[in-house]
DNA sequence: CATTGATATATCAATCTGATATATCGTGGC
DNA sequence: GCCACGATATATCAGATTGATATATCAATG
């Protein structure tokens, strides 16, 4: 789960655990209050798989204005350097910057596009990959959207076998029924992104392959922010 | 978390572990897929808090009917009976049945009043006290629906602060848009729940107390199924 | 009578949370 | 001047949960 959230993360800029923190936090909005207790285990794994690579930072000493948190961290072999030459003054506390390999890389795009949820929560797990869903290949972006719609139906017939319940107080039953509701309204999001995503790749199509019978199916991985 | 499900199953009968699992999963609908590697050390540490009582049961042997699963099990002590006196045949696997103690109940009505969410998943944690809210006094119950609606008005705040985001890409922004539908969608299903308890007790104190300044607060427990 | 699936309990490694500890730095108040 | 506080930053621990795996019984099916 986690290996999956920072992976993404670092696919676009090398970051330090605490920035990592902040961004799965205020950016991603999944992991509302993720804790270090996992975070910097997950670092540590990754680094010792290889998918990660780690680079001791002497903070923002040589940065010419120090903005705090936001902004690259381009400097940090300076800082490491400075550190090294004995300059413990004018830095923060050090910082171990992480940056994605290849290897990691690899192990992203094979996460991202698995069959299986990363994890224990399907709607987290989706979401997750959807927020990094511009990585992947517009059939595997496709794939992904429509395998979360059959989720979601399988889920809307138990939920609803559920809330037709006869024994069921008037709590458990408004429970059951807001829950239909709530599967029902995510399905009907998903038919939206799922009809954008069918347009989008039908116009992609057209523009690159003319208008019928396009094989044009390449990795089309952007990069776009 | 566990505890609290355990404590509330266990509050209208006693029951075996694999029973409750199957009633966690189609009666409650939290806990979709609960593992028994949480469901079995949580009975443990029940049992050994004295929140709950075990009795080894040999199963159905001295059921009449032999119907699976539903239905009571009375007549586990004669099934123990049966067990100690030598009698393995005809019985399913032994059952472990469990039965709340006066110490459990006072610790599931201390759960569910609690402020704090139980567990790791505000949904799931409420979800959860809401499909027990027959057991809480009027006002704890009015007052959990109320604690719920500030988490989401929270929760709204910071997921309109996310989508009103400028670097965002087309499916963070989506995920982010629909979060802030989800949560909206949320709070106007709480309002009615709150509308309809506030007439509910309104009725109920003008019922016992006459129509004006009624302060027959008095902890209607119901226990009605 | 063998296989499969439901019932039933138990345990393990891996993971995640919440709490706690440690340390540095900037800022506001006095 | 300085001191408390909050933000930044990393680390570790106990406890809870998951998913997998193991074991055993029983009912139905062929």
């Amino acid at each position: 789960m986690l290996d999956l959230a920072i992976l993404g993360l670092l696919h676009e800029q090398e970051l330090h655990g605490y920035e990592i923190r902040r961004r799965l936090r205020d950016e991603l909005g999944l992991f509302a209050n993720i804790s270090f207790g996992s975070l910097y285990p997950a670092l540590s794994r990754l680094e010792a798989s290889g998918a990660v690579a780690v680079t001791e930072s002497a903070g923002a000493a040589t940065v010419a204005v120090p903005m705090p948190s936001t902004g690259s961290i381009s400097g940090d072999r300076a800082g490491l350097r400075a550190r090294r030459a004995g300059a413990p003054r004018g830095t923060k506390r050090s910082r171990k910057v992480y940056r994605i390999t290849d290897h990691g890389r690899a192990l992203f795009e094979q996460l991202l596009d698995a069959d299986e949820p990363v994890g224990t929560d399907d709607a987290r797990s989706f979401g997750l990959r959807l927020a990094f869903a511009r990585h992947l290949a517009p059939q595997a972006r496709l794939s992904l959207l429509e395998r979360r719609r059959g989720q979601l139906t399988r889920r809307l017939a138990t939920d609803r076998v559920r809330a037709a319940g006869e024994s069921l107080d008037v709590y458990t039953r408004s429970l059951a029924e807001h829950s239909t509701e709530a599967t029902q309204h995510d399905i009907a999001w998903l038919d939206r992104l799922i009809e954008s995503e069918r347009q989008k790749q039908a116009a992609l199509r057209s523009e690159t392959g003319g208008p019928r019978s396009g094989n044009a199916m390449t990795a089309v991985k952007g990069t776009n922010p």
